[in-house]
DNA sequence: TATTGTTATACTCTATAACTATA
DNA sequence: TATAGTTATAGAGTATAACAATA
């Protein structure tokens, strides 16, 4: 049995190692300026995903953000008291609510995503610039794989 | 007020939205491999951290792998009883456990870690080599910063 | 019968407090 | 008294089950 090549890369954490953690730091490293705007992490995710376009029920956003329909109810309800959404009743269909973003909420949602990308672009300016972009270009293409592709990559994708 | 410049770089979503996913695929994505050798994920981070050289006491250890030491408790007990670790109490102070591990586990981990290796390599093929390498890069680099680096970038690091 | 939204419950993971044995 | 290891307990976050309203 000969020994494999290896390659510089090879010498290094393995890729989970090194993401998990950093994907907290950033989590909390976010975590300070949405609160500063009294909003939480999911609170700020459901911002996000009503901004393109409202979305027709509330299992439908759950789905859209992987969480479970269950635990955005508080979050949901939160934001509609503080006048950020809307919850229309669909006239069509009275079991559903419409859900979507007020001026206020669209505010808000700039805002907080503006102080965001402010404190990455501190971070990433500490990154060599081919690194940087490395990074950027490979978060997409990866987040842009399905499930099945990451966890299962090579077996029939 | 004018709109501030946009590099192409910022239409993207943030960070932390595309880092915590991608890991919770990635860890995913290892668990039936650590899983075929009976291992859980912390049981590896424990074999990991004690490949390169062995520990003086728990405490450390959980403090190396950013764990509570009261959560390793089972870890190591479970693999002690499956001789993969070793803790000898150390004569000079009998309260603590000098932990290393065994021949069975030093082979244990590296077949581990060729397998996670050869998983994250099938995924990894799926960038272009730009973004592979400064994935790498960055994650290295990103790695080796301090937690209030990476928390509260340019403000007094 | 199935689905939307909701509430109540249980489960998992993690951290805190309290105990023992050594020092 | 302080520390290493352990056990027992409590807390946060999450998922599952059960419910009422509507289709």
């Amino acid at each position: 049995m000969n020994t494999p090549d290896r390659s510089p890369e090879d010498d290094r954490r393995d890729l989970a190692a090194m993401m998990v953690p950093i994907g907290r730091a950033l989590t909390a490293g976010e975590q300070p300026i949405l609160a500063a705007h009294g909003l939480s992490m999911w609170a700020y995710v459901v911002l996000v995903a009503l901004a393109d376009e409202p979305v027709r029920t509330q299992a439908a956003l759950a789905d859209a953000i992987r969480a479970d329909k269950t635990r955005i109810i508080q979050v949901l309800d939160d934001l509609q008291h503080r006048g950020l959404i809307e919850r229309s009743p669909d006239p069509s269909d009275r079991r559903s609510h419409l859900l979507s973003l007020t001026t206020a909420g669209q505010q808000l949602h700039r805002t907080a995503r503006s102080g965001i990308r402010t404190y990455e672009r501190r971070l990433l300016d500490r990154l060599p610039p081919a690194e940087r972009s490395g990074l950027l270009g490979a978060l997409a293409t990866l987040s842009s794989l399905s499930w099945q592709e990451l966890t299962a990559p090579g077996s029939g994708d």
